[in-house]
DNA sequence: TGTACATCAGTGAACGCGCGTTCACTGATGTAC
DNA sequence: TGTACATCAGTGAACGCGCGTTCACTGATGTAC
């Protein structure tokens, strides 16, 4: 269900979402101006109000967006590393802090792309980066192994978040990439196996 | 030297510095307006100019001042712990996961207030927040046990950095803290000691 | 000690521009008979 | 099958507003003689 109809006003919304989910990863809440995604949607900004009730309507909505598009990408990611005969914890770490998740954020999790701007957002947009946040927790559960504690799981995803925004500004070179490995190889260290 | 003559525009400049480190850790970049922060430094806008050459310099500076205030802070706090007889890792980690720092982002530390934002900032201002990074990680390996592994204090880094950003976006209420007391348990556990 | 003048920090009006939002309108689509 | 009309997605001009930046000016400070 959900996709069952889809009218012309419904594709139409969807791709200035998807849109709007683009540009939001790549150039945070500020950048994401309603005449400019419009235009990248091919549509004249007078439309959008049709689709929005206001900005912030748009950006709450395609924060939900963000982050269901980056979920399902990091688990068709995770599906080819099992496929390869790796732990689900150690496909999970390698999708998430790949050198691809580094260079592209306009595809990647939304959390890492605007962790430290949720807070200043408003009420409904701050509940829909929590939420994610409670997706991203539930999805690295879901990878570890199945006698962890109950507190591994939400600080795996700590060290994920900031560990690739610190990359992210040291730079898409040798720093970047070194910080990137280090965190690497720590997690799977630490939390590939089960701990006693 | 640096302090030593201070003249009348030296002191003017310093208070607008100081006005623009604190606005922008509790509003991010596109929170920080020329004219607002004039007022607030209680002048006019139009002399701004005899200051700073652009907006963007203004941003430079204060990141890097932003860095400078929240380093003497956070050194403060962890010679505090120090006199209580914590260890010095124990001491930095009990500050900077804080209750108190996920409350006032305003004061404290530019890296978890901005780090989604520094990778989109101009090349000027995004090495000033590289720079910061590279003093937090200093700070943390000063802290830790003197024969941890090199890797070990950007790990840290980074679980401090995402912790803090996850907690302030769950909200400053049980959820928040209680992600907070879960990163400072596991970094108190895993790194306080020397590791074998 | 007192006057004349240069220096300089800060003022406030004005600029062009892009923003979010509104709204009267157009033109295509689909239903009624 | 064909005509008349209602519906509705999208257009484009216009709005008020706040932004970063410029600049001619003011008034206080300090130096020269």
């Amino acid at each position: 269900m959900d996709t069952a109809p889809a009218g012309r006003k419904q594709l139409t919304h969807d791709r200035i979402l998807d849109t709007a989910a683009r540009v939001l990863r790549k150039s945070g809440f500020s950048g994401v101006g309603v005449a400019d995604i419009m235009k990248r949607a091919g549509l004249t900004h007078g439309g959008f109000y049709a689709h929005f009730p206001s900005r912030d309507a748009l950006l709450a909505e395609a924060l939900v967006r963000a982050g269901q598009d980056s979920q399902a990408r990091l688990q068709r990611s995770v599906a080819a590393g099992e496929a390869r005969s790796h732990s689900s914890f150690r496909s999970l770490v390698e999708s998430y802090l790949a050198e691809r998740h580094l260079q592209s954020p306009e595809t990647g999790c939304p959390v890492a792309a605007l962790a430290s701007e949720l807070p200043r957002q408003s009420e409904t947009v701050r509940a829909a980066g929590a939420a994610r946040i409670a997706s991203l927790i539930s999805a690295v559960q879901d990878a570890l192994p199945p006698d962890s504690p109950a507190e591994t799981a939400g600080i795996v995803a700590s060290q994920l978040v900031g560990a690739l925004q610190i990359a992210r500004t040291l730079g898409d070179n040798a720093r970047g990439k070194r910080h990137l490995a280090a965190s690497r190889r720590f997690l799977l260290e630490q939390f590939e196996s089960p701990r006693s």
